[in-house]
DNA sequence: ATTAGGG
DNA sequence: CCCTAAT
């Protein structure tokens, strides 16, 4: 029998409380006794409620407040990290999310464990979680002290410098708690597992700087124990999900460690594996090689079916995180993983809440070179030579009974292979960490064909539709079968990951162009992994969106903006023309109607034109600059802008 | 996906 | 032109 386990991934957006209601609830229910002091079942609990205070600072969901004090008595050096409030939040410019009717206030580290009622005067949580800090290594410190910092910036709140100096200092560091136990548990376990490198990256073009890795692996480390935690006999099983591997020999022991609620030593193989389970941006679950059928979905909830017939939603991680904490995250990680889950390292290829899963997010290490003669912009352009050392494929999840054979396998994940290749994938392209949707932009405007050593491109597999592939007939249901069905060109039949690349190129529509040229080179060259230098004629790839990659904070943090085009008269015309028709409310319809051949004018762009406009018709002239607009069109502005203001406020009153 | 508005 | 919030 295969081993299994479950995991929870539905906390990200939940109060600090909440979440701490529920581990604590979750410890409860698989029988630790967390109300009760000193003994293990207190370290478990609080490196727990450390994990999660450890993501959620992370997230910035938590800060320092100023009102930081210390506990003399029973936590001589307490951090009190408080939860965010809407004004805070507010003027971080996002949003809270969390809902505040669970009211928890969890009162420092000896009563930690016990959850009162939190009476009024204040409708936000405060966690005490001071010991929290305890299980993370100077490195990790310093990340988080800069978070700590860049809230701070945020805030203006200078008492947060306490809390930084004392993380960085160390002062939290060792010795506070001695009674949670000298024993270092699966937290560290899980810290010092590194991820099985289960792709080829291209880092020609990166610099790490070791901190950054730290802070995402200490995320990694925070969600993994937190998902780690829920194993064993779970009894909600509605937002759990269950994982099942087949395991070798050395796994038995470890699994059952794992699923023993009170075994909290995580070995790192096991770790490894949860890691990587975690990091299953998508998942797929194959059937057993002969019998039953193979069920993809790979929809934003997706649903699996287990052998118990049960069945859970599980949504997934990257959904779940504001778009503060995106970008947040995405300042402070540098390397942590774009929207699309292009990756650098697969050591960080968890299920980073930042990888969208509906895309597959097949990785791609890319080293963009650029060539220097080139010229974009006609016939004779230049090129961009690109090369593109290895696509990553999604991430598959195999089901496959203990007593299958080894061949069997082999044939499983070639099946969820030949599956997810055949889906009708298409090429996202990232450059500097953002992408790029707009694909009617050239690459001279997108910045690909500038040479920039630090620039980097990316490209993902992404699933071109969300849509839910069927089974396989039971029986007969093997790789060509999938081949000869979801790609144009069957019996492509060689068991290697080129093959199933050429058919899904040959299947794509849009972005066809690079790809082929990629996927053709690479089914050429012999060996698999083998570089390919692809040229790329400009044209060609005109179609394809780009976007920048990100970087490391302190370096030349520039995000690749659209390239400003002015708006020519004629341009402005049209514009005013369609708003005296269509009103100042109806930008959709506007560029529709006036500018719908203009790819690279988005209504949006259209709506602030139209507010430049207005403001430079009011302005005097000699404030006015660029090209001038002639008055004529400026009066019609101010005229249209009254008449539709007019018109809307009448609508409004009514 | 659109709209509205601040930056 | 970017970013967000709110629809």
């Amino acid at each position: 029998m295969p081993k299994t386990w479950c995991r929870r991934r539905d906390w990200t957006m939940v109060s600090v409380a909440t979440r701490c209601l529920c581990f604590l609830k979750l410890l409860d229910q698989q029988g630790v006794p967390i109300r009760k002091k000193g003994g293990n079942s207190q370290k478990h609990a609080f490196e727990i409620l450390a994990s999660v205070a450890g993501e959620l600072l992370q997230e910035s969901k938590i800060f320092v407040p100023p009102n930081c004090k210390e506990d003399q008595q029973n936590t001589p050096k307490n951090i009190v990290l408080k939860e965010r409030d809407e004004g805070q939040l507010s003027k971080c410019n996002h949003s809270v999310q969390e809902t505040h009717d669970e009211k928890t206030f969890i009162q420092g580290y000896h009563q930690i464990y016990t959850l009162n009622k939190f009476s009024h005067s204040q409708d936000r949580f405060n966690l005490k979680a001071c010991s929290s800090i305890k299980s993370f290594d100077q490195s990790e410190k310093l990340c988080l002290a800069d978070q700590l910092a860049n809230v701070n910036d945020r805030n203006g709140s200078p008492s947060a410098k306490i809390g930084i100096s004392s993380l960085v200092s160390g002062e939290f560091s060792e010795g506070q708690f001695e009674d949670a136990g000298a024993e270092l548990s699966s937290i560290q376990s899980v810290k010092s597992a590194t991820l099985p490198v289960t792709g080829s990256f291209d880092m020609l073009e990166m610099d790490c700087k070791p901190h950054a890795l730290f802070c995402s692996e200490s995320k990694l480390k925070a969600s993994l124990f937190e998902d780690w935690i829920t194993l064993g006999p779970s009894r909600h099983a509605d937002n759990i999900e269950t994982v099942t591997r087949d395991d070798d020999d050395n796994d038995t022991g470890c699994t059952q460690a794992a699923t023993t609620a009170k075994a909290f030593r995580l070995p790192s193989d096991v770790a490894d594996q949860r890691i990587k389970n975690l990091s299953a941006g998508r998942h797929w679950r194959v059937s057993p090689n002969l019998n039953g059928g193979a069920s993809f979905k790979n929809d934003g909830k997706r649903r699996s079916f287990f052998h118990n017939g049960r069945t859970s939603y599980t949504r997934q991680r990257s959904q779940r995180i504001s778009p503060f904490n995106r970008r947040k995250l995405f300042n402070q990680f540098p390397f942590s993983v774009p929207d699309r889950g292009f990756q650098f390292e697969d050591k960080f290829n968890s299920a980073d809440k930042r990888s969208n899963c509906d895309n597959c997010t097949a990785a791609v290490g890319v080293a963009s070179s650029v060539a220097r003669r080139h010229l974009l912009t006609g016939p004779r352009g230049r090129n961009v030579k690109l090369r593109i050392k290895s696509f990553k494929v999604p991430e598959l999840f195999v089901e496959i009974p203990t007593s299958a054979t080894v061949g069997s396998l082999k044939r499983t994940v070639m099946e969820a292979l030949t599956t997810v290749l055949g889906d009708g994938l298409h090429v996202g392209i990232f450059l500097q960490g953002k992408k790029v949707r707009d694909d009617s932009k050239t690459l001279f405007q997108t910045g690909i064909s500038q040479d920039h050593k630090h620039r980097n491109l990316g490209f993902a597999l992404e699933s071109r539709h969300a849509q839910i592939i069927p089974p396989p007939c039971p029986g007969e249901q093997g790789l060509t079968r999938h081949a000869t069905s979801l790609t144009p060109e069957p019996g492509t039949s060689s068991v290697s990951l080129v093959p199933p690349l050429t058919n899904w190129n040959s299947g794509a529509e849009s972005d066809l162009h690079l790809v082929s040229s990629l996927s053709n080179i690479s089914a050429d060259s012999t060996i698999p992994n083998s570089q390919s230098l692809v040229s790329i004629p400009a044209i060609r790839v005109e179609t394809l969106a780009v976007v920048p990659f990100h970087h490391r904070p302190g370096c030349h943090e520039f995000v690749q903006r659209r390239i400003r085009r002015l708006f020519s008269v004629a341009e402005v015309e049209a514009l005013v023309q369609a708003v005296e028709k269509l009103g100042t409310g109806r930008w959709r319809d506007v560029k529709l109607g006036a500018f719908d051949n203009a790819k690279h004018r988005t209504y949006v762009d259209l709506k602030d034109k139209w507010k430049t406009l207005v403001h430079t018709a009011r302005i005097s002239p000699q404030r006015r600059r660029g090209e001038p607009v002639p008055q004529e069109l400026l009066d019609r502005v101010l005229a249209a802008h009254a008449y539709w203001s007019g018109h809307q406020a009448k609508r409004q009153l009514k």
